[in-house]
DNA sequence: CTGATATTTAGAATAATTCTAATTAGTCCT
DNA sequence: AGGACTAATTAGAATTATTCTAAATATCAG
């Protein structure tokens, strides 16, 4: 589910404050928030662990999945599940969706054209009030 | 994933025909269809087994998931997934999205208004092509 | 019928994620 | 600063949906 939301955020790990809508920034919570931050290519856990590590090599696994947990409950990271496969996570909280190029596997941020609704267009059930959406989208290039 | 579809489908077990869509339709697998084609309700595959297994006791849970890939496959039925949660499938081919109500479970076949295409509200970037979309919204119902 | 191929089956294996219980770190008093 | 609470981290075990493996069975082509 991507939010939408106007907050500017911290492009490097020494802009995090010591707390983040309500979230205690734990050095490591700061740590995973800022690989993100640095790198906007929609990590999964493991790779996000791998990161971690790098720069603070005692850090479990467990840590990373509680860390993104509480990113996302504070609403600081997106969760994106594309199928099945590992969530991976993404520190743009502007309101887009995500297509994903078939051949190299990379994901890229699609945004909408300005005063467009996605459900404006749907049959929704009378009465139903969307709290959560999340669009996917797989494709290739033309021309590659 | 959500095909455009026109094809009549069957509605019950006896429709299905030997082979479908280049498919055999061997035991198993019409019995999987048509437990699919009774009841819409979006089971996964772990409901689906047990619902086959009442007229098919012998059947495997790794069969289910095998004649589940080949449906799928063959375009007779989607898969649907809604975050991490198990895959469940769904026989409407017709382009629709899923609306699952947060307060019983249940999932709402959401469809387009007409003429509408979701691509067109999106900054897709230059020269992608959709192959695959899916669309999964979760909320609730006015005054529930 | 006979051999070739496809499907089913039971059970083991895999992999992402969650849980558990123990340790460590941080916060809040006074 | 010291002591008591609470929250967070950790390693490793557990869980769970799904996939794989290898053997058995069914189906098809000639």
């Amino acid at each position: 589910m991507v939010r939408n939301d106007a907050e500017k955020l911290p492009v490097s790990a020494k802009e995090i404050p010591q707390e983040l809508r309500g979230l205690r920034m734990t050095k490591q919570r700061r740590e995973v928030y800022s690989v993100l931050l640095r790198n906007r290519d929609h990590p999964n856990a493991n790779e996000i662990f791998q990161r971690v590590q790098k720069g603070m090599p005692t850090i479990s696994l467990a840590t990373v999945y509680n860390c993104l947990d509480a990113l996302v409950e504070h609403g600081l990271i997106n969760q994106v599940n594309f199928d099945r496969e590992p969530s991976r996570f993404c520190v743009n909280l502007a309101p887009h969706v995500h297509f994903q190029d078939k051949k190299t596997g990379v994901i890229h941020d699609v945004s909408f054209k300005d005063g467009c609704q996605i459900t404006d267009l749907l049959d929704l059930p009378r009465g139903a009030e969307v709290s959560e959406l999340e669009l996917t989208i797989r494709g290739f290039f033309k021309g590659s």
